[in-house]
DNA sequence: TACATAATTGAAAGCGCTTTGGATGCCACT
DNA sequence: AGTGGCATCCAAAGCGCTTTCAATTATGTA
């Protein structure tokens, strides 16, 4: 059932179903009743394809999926996922995703952007001098990126947390602790929330005449097995930290299995500051220790740039094209005072 | 840059240029690599909305993603499409991913597939008596679903795992273990691997005449809150069970911590069985006791049936209709002889 | 040399929708 | 009666691609 089958089916042009359809004024409301009647008895649906090449809309975000064969997936991702889409099932709109190796970002954004697939373009797992916002810059299709690109200039539609401050409060909590010893267990050393934070911790360290060994910080994906080892090497450094600041509850799940193995005590010996996305499988007051985190929730933002994205597409209304969150810190029972040596 | 200025740009038809670019063999092999460069130079991309309505075919996989307000996202849905992604980027296809409520399904497949946007259709999260079953019969369009629908005939093309053949094992180790006392912790109640799951334990017991007493069965969402409070429940219960089944490491999770608030040990006071979904993040053997578990890799489904699909749209040969995947059972620490009253 | 055959290329007709630029009829108003 | 304005409706022209059908040229054969 097409809409020419329809429009001859109701005895009327394609031009006035289609005006009835979409809502224009000048049809009779008498022949919109039964334009809309008719499409409920047939069950017509406008072929999306058509519309997207008559109008260049068709109600779709598109982003990119890294994966590969070995290469992980990441609950993170989910979780943004369920947050877009929460917002797009409310409007109608459906993603896109291309799915592209992780080397291959940069060509994938641009294959989905002329592809004519999609109206609007997410963009995540930032860098730092991302290159990817040149080729966006460049394409006249909205957009709005997840985080940030250090070193470039902020110019771009952006929703980011304040990495920096969270990490840095993170770290002045431990210093009023009494810690002294640091290490920071980090995501991959190239993107761009880790370097913001990496920041942070140094300077909070700083400004007590601190740094941070380069032995004491690991750049890794965020699994938990990275955290395992990480951990292990910190654990058994001559100096070994007692204070840990940690990219995610991922990472931390791995990092307290090894203080575990370790039998040090969490909160005690050592004490831990993770970040928290607020993934539902892990609550950091589930953990056996609880932990103390920074906190901002990942699907909250993927509701937001929804909202954004969307709201661009249907002009609805202008939108800041630049958020900063703060995040939470939350004190729950892995950190303590210094131990006492 | 569309098709009409690159051929104009070339002085050749349209039809010459379309040829060369899609692999026809009509065309001289030379006017095939001035095209090929051409297109290199100027970057075009041939319009997919174009494409898809001139050929039908836009090298797309359509799925639904249950959202809602509130609605935890789920970690397995995350791992499976990482799967689907694996192996789609090989040939170069997407996804396009309609977020519905859970309540709405039904009419979300629907819209999902006569919008024209989609050449297959992957559908998960089958019930007892799926109504899906019904409509995805009558849409010529090809489609595999991810399970199957307890009590609605075999006759359409899925990928599911032996659900009732792996619980049915489980049990059948429990009972060797001498363990009578049992209890299930089950996904909800009307999603078919539920059922099934259920039935091969029930089978198992019988066997030995034993049953299943209805207060030792919960049905709930696979989170660890869930597992937690199922498992509270299963220790209240007069007759404590000492062997537990469990659809899920995510809702073992949660039973685990259960069992050490309880100060029960798992593997001794308690023994259990976990389904593992082979999800990067719940690593049985990573517990502090390791995990006795059926196995059976979600992400690997997630590749088989993303071939299937892309095999039947690109006509590459005939795929087996129905497969039936068995599930391996991994003893660990977990499971250990029922403990002497 | 003449004619069948193969190799290349093009013109034009769709695919299903939106939208521009009229038509048409009806009314009030002068 | 003549005119302008309004409310409705429609024919037809795209959107950018594929594909059918036909034309043209090159090649081979008798």
């Amino acid at each position: 059932m097409n809409l020419k089958q329809l429009s001859e089916l109701l005895g009327l042009s394609q031009t006035t179903v289609s005006r009835a359809l979409n809502g224009y004024p000048e049809v009779n409301e008498a022949t919109r009743e039964r334009v809309l009647q008719a499409v409920k008895e047939t069950g017509y649906r406008p072929n999306k394809a058509a519309q997207r090449l008559a109008t260049g809309k068709a109600g779709s975000i598109g982003l990119v999926m890294p994966t590969a064969p070995g290469h992980q997936s990441d609950v993170h991702f989910g979780e943004f996922l369920a947050g877009l889409g929460e917002e797009a099932v409310r409007h109608d709109f459906h993603f896109v995703i291309m799915p592209a190796d992780p080397d291959d970002e940069v060509a994938a954004l641009r294959r989905l952007a002329i592809s004519g697939n999609v109206d609007a373009l997410f963009v995540a797992y930032m860098r730092g001098h991302d290159p990817r916002l040149a080729m966006l810059k460049s394409l006249s299709m909205p957009y709005v990126v997840h985080g940030r690109s250090f070193g470039s200039e902020p110019d771009y539609p952006y929703l980011d947390i304040d990495n920096e401050g969270a990490f840095y409060d993170a770290t002045r909590l431990l210093l009023q602790l009494g810690h002294t010893r640091f290490a920071l267990m980090n995501g991959p050393m190239h993107l761009d929330f880790a370097i913001r934070r990496k920041n942070g911790v140094i300077s909070a360290l700083a400004e007590r005449g601190l740094a941070l060994d380069e032995g004491c910080m690991s750049h890794a994906l965020m699994t938990d097995e990275q955290g395992l080892l990480a951990m292990e090497h910190f654990l058994q450094l001559p100096e070994r930290p007692t204070a840990i600041l940690c990219s995610s509850t991922v990472l931390a799940l791995g990092a307290i299995r090894a203080v575990n193995q370790a039998g040090l005590r969490l909160g005690e010996d050592i004490s831990l500051i993770a970040h928290d996305d607020v993934l539902p499988l892990l609550k950091p007051e589930s953990f056996s220790v609880p932990l103390t985190t920074t906190r901002s929730s990942l699907r909250a933002a993927g509701v937001r740039i929804a909202q954004r994205l969307i709201g661009t597409v249907k002009q609805a209304g202008p939108f800041p094209d630049q958020e900063l969150w703060k995040t939470e810190l939350i004190v729950r029972a892995s950190t303590g005072p210094v131990p006492q040596a």
